[in-house]
DNA sequence: GGTGAGCGG
């Protein structure tokens, strides 16, 4: 499943996001939208979950969750189609 | 660079 992570604060990473999910469950794969031209964080990111379960029961947990001092947002990804 | 809603390389 895919998921959806806004509000991050902009000094998150990658590797973060992924170890904050992961102690909801497995986690494929996580990424940080980074700004192409200054390499920084836009402040959201995608996280790929295998377990379904486990992905929606981490967006529940996390949502809203306080992650570096900024209250941060979950939801489901949109598809792609 | 930031308070609201956001959906990518």
């Amino acid at each position: 499943m895919n998921i959806f992570v806004a509000n991050l604060n902009y000094k998150i990473q990658s590797e973060q996001l992924k170890e904050i999910f992961e102690e909801f469950g497995e986690v494929e794969s996580a990424k940080i939208i980074m700004d192409r031209n200054t390499g920084r964080s836009k402040g959201f990111g995608f996280v790929e979950m295998p377990d379904d379960q486990q992905a929606l029961a981490a967006i529940e947990k996390l949502n809203e969750a306080e992650v570096d001092g900024r209250t941060i947002v979950v939801k489901k990804a949109n598809p792609k189609d």
